[in-house]
DNA sequence: CCAGGCTGTTACACCTTCGTTACATTTGGA
DNA sequence: TCCAAATGTAACGAAGGTGTAACAGCCTGG
């Protein structure tokens, strides 16, 4: 299931009729399938059961709160891109909407030629992440997310543990995302950050990094953003078959 | 919501009628849609909300101080252009007016062509200050504001620490200006300037620097102008795709 | 019972960031 | 010209983030 993605489906969340009609249109001029939603509630139905290529989330809505729709969409759907339109000003909701995994970032009032360049952008840089698909490549080998299994380059099957797994897969399904220490003790561990020690994750790094052959010093896979948490890079473009 | 400023909309804050309508005759003449303001409370929330692409700012208006609005709407959309007009005489109030970010300034009684003048400049000199826009390129690489990212011309990405991030983007976002070290202080510290030293400043300006591959002595970016502050260079016109 | 693997914790060395200080150099004005 | 203020930057150190070796508890399969 190659992409190309001739025909992007967008799902549109915005309460303002105008900005919303004129968003569609562009999009439909771009040679995307646009749909839109009204209310926060309806939009986060449809972003979870529809099947998209990409969500444009504005963040002030009637009917569900934009965040809550992002880290609920986050946490189902990892893979699917999202883009946030949010009102201007408001220096400090950049950083939160980029830590809570917005995937770009466009501030209102924007231009319609900007919103259709950060669409490009984010589609094209986000070739491994179409719903549905089960693998991620990276420089060096697989990671197959459904049978948590992890493929070396040189054809050698890589075993891994049950909490070795999860951590992959967990970035894996966010490639290109920054992931936090607490994100992934919240989804790996399924816990608070009580009980547990964030030196825990890092110590699951390294023995991942072992098993993907790669070097925490000049990483090839799992990037440390410092002060941030973790990233993986999936491979670009120039792939495989 | 397009821009391209073949016709641009420019927001007229005057009290005296007189002198209101024949700057907003004279802008419709010369091919602007001028909107008119008043008081100094309505024209600020006209300047916030509104899409305008200029805002012309008289300093003594009831309602509200010119320099509140000068100062509010600077901190609020840092990239919309404000021409000042003050009173006569009153040398002092220029440098104040520029130090707090106003882009040109005319003094009363000012001949309706040398306004139009100082409107053309400005616009003119703002490429790079759309509304919404989410990248300034200078000579040799681009800022990404929203991801707080910096990308040279060959391509290569550069890492940025917070602080360096924040320096450079609230610099950018204010190409062309001169920002003083205590606006960086307040901006990006947001601290009064007790409590830090300003060579802290400095200090910053040169890891940038070193980031940008800029040259103190010779600065393509960041430009020291003696005794005022730092000014970001963008680049004009003849720019990337 | 033991051996062996998986997990989480601790400890320690190292690295990055960032504010400060110090000193050389530049600049503008008297 | 000379002087004082402003600027550039190397160097330092504190605070805190990160990598990983070592260890102890746990479970599972003999």
């Amino acid at each position: 299931m190659g992409v190309s993605m001739s025909s992007p489906k967008t799902l549109v969340i915005e309460d303002d009729s105008a900005i919303r009609r004129g968003v569609m249109d562009a999009l439909r001029a771009a040679g995307h399938q646009p749909t839109e939603a009204a209310r926060g509630d309806i939009g986060l139905q449809q972003a979870l059961n529809g099947d998209f290529d990409l969500v444009l989330l504005d963040m002030v809505l009637p009917g569900q709160s934009g965040w809550e729709i992002l880290r609920v969409v986050r946490a189902a759907r990892p893979e699917l891109p999202i883009i946030v339109l949010t009102a201007c000003g408001a220096e400090n909701q950049r950083v939160d909407g980029l830590q809570c995994g917005a995937d770009d970032y466009v501030v209102k009032p924007f231009s319609l030629r900007e919103l259709l360049a950060r669409v490009d952008a984010v589609l094209r840089r986000a070739p491994a992440r179409t719903p549905g698909q089960a693998t991620v490549s990276f420089d060096g080998g697989t990671v197959d997310m459904v049978r948590r299994s992890l493929t070396l380059d040189d054809g050698q099957a890589v075993e891994l543990s049950e909490k070795e797994a999860e951590v992959l897969v967990f970035l894996a399904a966010r490639s290109g995302q920054v992931v936090s220490r607490k994100q992934l003790l919240a989804g790996v561990w399924g816990l608070d950050p009580k009980g547990l020690n964030t030196r825990t994750v890092d110590m699951h790094i390294t023995r991942v990094r072992e098993k993907l052959r790669d070097d925490a010093a000049h990483p090839r896979v799992l990037k440390t953003v410092w002060g941030r948490g973790y990233q993986f890079m999936a491979m670009t473009a120039e792939g495989r078959s």
